[in-house]
DNA sequence: GTCTATAATTAGATAGAC
DNA sequence: GTCTATCTAATTATAGAC
């Protein structure tokens, strides 16, 4: 088992990738390191030939579903409206098939030490240049300087993280899709049904 | 001490509000029954005679946090505007003096069981309610149907709640200084600095 | 109604064999 | 690198005195 040297890479991968859809869903606290391994396909024991503590697992799992997320979009390039449709939608909003760190993990990240804040304050960094990035790509004459152009995203970022953790938090799925459609509605969408 | 008919009812109010500001700055996992009850200035015994639960204690914080505040904003009526203006500040990022258990707890009740999600998504309810006619009262000519009017308030709210809970995640003051001024000038803020 | 004492369970982290 | 076994500490909840 331990003949390949990419052997422990993968292990830490594959706990990468159910610590991730573990803490989203249920939060850090109710979220064992056994469970964790299990999911992994190993045992509590051999968690710390990997990560230092349960604490680094959640930092480096935030980052992971990050840079993962970051390929996807790189490699579709999907435009503002197709971000919308698909991240403010019901699938999303119940955890299928990716589950966003930001919104997932909004208010559980904010109560924990600095490094995890860390990661979660950088990914919205970069949720949000992605989002001013691909508005501008949208709307190719820049007639508004930087600052408006980064208020307009972090506008478009509140509404998509925002709108899908409370989406989440509702107990109602009605209320919960008439939610996700105001938000998409919203003149930060795509802005094109609005005056 | 268990003269005055008033008391149970006095030590009761008091784990509640101890149970909200403590759920709300650290999570629901983060406290323990310990914690509240010497914060309420009792012991831990003391507990269950007052509620059957830590689970009921977090759902009936969450209505008394509401209520709290529901009958502050009664009293005082503010306009779109000011509530915008306390609702997006750092002091309320910061948890002084009240913290709103929408954003504070938003991903946090997301993950519990459906006695929580119900207190929260009622006291979600109730705040698009309010938002709803106070932006009506701020515009009371009514050229549009109570849907449209109901989409405009749930955009309101989710710049709000979002808003105030991506800045409480957000380990960078400067950012998050930033991004609260973005959503106080949304178009669903007071829309009177956009066109 | 509040207290002290305790039961019962669980979790994070470590030790040492292989 | 992964396993089993264990340590230590914390937690929810209950029992019974006052």
């Amino acid at each position: 088992m331990s003949w390949h040297p990419t052997h422990k890479q993968s292990s830490r991968q594959r706990i990468l990738e159910a610590a991730g859809e573990l803490f989203s869903k249920q939060g850090f606290d109710q979220v064992g390191i056994n469970e964790v391994m299990q999911a992994a396909g190993m045992t509590r024991g051999a968690f710390y030939s990997h990560f230092e503590s349960k604490s680094q697992l959640y930092s480096e799992a935030i980052r992971a579903m990050a840079q993962r997320q970051a390929r996807y979009l790189a490699a579709e390039q999907p435009s503002m409206e197709q971000m919308l449709q698909s991240y403010l939608s019901m699938e999303h909003r119940n955890g299928e098939p990716f589950q966003c760190p930001l919104a997932f993990l909004i208010s559980d990240a904010a109560q924990r030490e600095e490094q995890v804040r860390t990661a979660w304050t950088e990914t919205f960094r970069g949720f949000s240049q992605l989002i001013e990035r691909t508005q501008s790509h949208d709307i190719p004459i820049e007639t508004a300087t930087d600052n408006i152009a980064s208020q307009q995203a972090m506008q478009t970022a509140v509404m998509m993280i925002g709108g899908l953790a409370i989406a989440r938090a509702l107990n109602d799925d009605v209320l919960a899709q008439a939610l996700l459609t105001a938000c998409r509605n919203s003149p930060q969408g795509a802005g094109k049904d609005r005056g």
